[in-house]
DNA sequence: ATAATTTGACCGGC
DNA sequence: GCCGGTCAAATTAT
């Protein structure tokens, strides 16, 4: 027992294991306690007398957390013992201490500093049995030419590539995870090249709050039927402007929404020479002479129109600058472009 | 300053 | 050992 981690992973699992159901039961015993107390609570003494047995199950449910946490982060390559001796005097030993033995260190917040080290040490370190595969069935799929928002905050965990697939594969998981246990995870491939097809695999369902929408089926079904877009132009100070496309629905039932730009976005170079400076803070791009990125509109029944970020007005372009046989835009280098139920976006890559 | 992303290391299953 | 999923330190955005 001194040398815990001459464990074996078997007998540090159970180890663990009894440590859990030993608080458990501890904790369980702290409950009929309380009850106890709440239920005759006229009794003065037998106050005083439960508190310092409550205190001491509460510690007892302390240190089976640190115990267990302290075996987790214990792994097989500790040969190095020369600081593990404080962790081999910390397993086990933790000793109750009440309040009235305290001496002259530190005595109420030495658990909870034993049990924050244990967790962090635990986070940064050992990571084994931490990497569970994901069911290579998804929940469902998604492909779409652009890359659309779907109501719910991902965060970005990784990103590979795979063996058939030229195009990288990005992992992503519910912002949420953390806070709310929120399962749901997302990958997105890119599937085609030209024109961009990007496939979205949803694994598991979102069980956070944080949605506008009741679920993640029923936005993307809602959203598929309203093909009305917005390609947002945020300019980016040194000749670089991201697109990004997102949701009418979205655009509109949140403004403090900010389109993202994190999700592949798809990046326009502009050379100064083709642009031209309007007003202090507007430029007009002609995204024809870019050779970059040519974003094209094709089956237009709507005038595509502009939306100025800050003053919601609804302003239109000239009917022919935005729109040529070449298939490039003028646009306001800050602003966002609106189109309609008909309209198809297409963002081409360079060449 | 915090928060999100990037990127190579790491892990388990096949 | 390879492959794809995940982690987390470093980097970058806000």
């Amino acid at each position: 027992m001194e040398n815990h981690h001459h464990y074996s992973s078997k007998e540090r699992r159970e180890t663990m294991e009894q440590e859990l159901l030993r608080g458990r039961d501890v904790a369980n015993q702290l409950l009929q306690v309380l009850v106890h107390r709440s239920n005759n609570n006229d009794d003065e003494q037998g106050l005083m007398l439960i508190l310092p047995f409550a205190e001491d199950l509460v510690h007892q449910v302390l240190r089976s957390f640190t115990n267990t946490l302290l075996l987790l982060n214990t792994s097989n390559n500790n040969n190095n013992n020369h600081n593990n001796s404080n962790i081999d005097d910390a397993i086990f030993p933790i000793t109750v201490r009440d309040s009235s033995s305290s001496s002259s260190s530190p005595p109420s917040c030495q658990k909870h500093e034993d049990l924050d080290m244990a967790c962090k040490s635990f986070r940064t370190k050992d990571r084994r049995g931490r990497y569970k595969r994901k069911s290579t069935a998804p929940t469902w799929e998604r492909d779409n030419p652009i890359l659309f928002e779907d109501g719910h905050a991902w965060r970005k965990y990784g990103q590979k590539k795979t063996i058939n697939s030229k195009f990288l594969r990005s992992y992503y998981r519910c912002s949420h995870k953390y806070e709310e246990g929120c399962p749901a995870i997302k990958h997105v491939q890119r599937i085609q090249e030209n024109p961009p097809l990007y496939r979205t695999s949803y694994y598991g369902h979102h069980t956070c709050k944080n949605t506008l929408y009741n679920n993640d089926e029923s936005f993307i079904l809602e959203h598929e039927s309203k093909s009305s877009m917005f390609l947002s132009f945020n300019n980016n100070n040194n000749n670089k402007s991201i697109i990004t496309a997102s949701s009418k629905a979205e655009q509109i039932s949140s403004p403090t929404f900010r389109s993202s730009t994190k999700q592949e976005p798809v990046e326009l170079v502009i050379h100064d020479d083709h642009r031209s400076q309007l007003y202090d803070d507007q430029y007009e791009v002609d995204l024809e002479y870019s050779r970059h990125v040519v974003a094209k509109l094709s089956s237009s029944s709507l005038s595509p129109s502009c939306i100025d970020d800050n003053t919601s007005t609804l302003h239109k372009f000239d009917d022919n600058s935005y729109y040529d046989s070449a298939g490039g835009w003028d646009l306001d280098f800050d602003g966002l472009a609106c189109f309609g139920d008909q309209d198809q976006i297409m963002i081409m890559q360079e060449v």
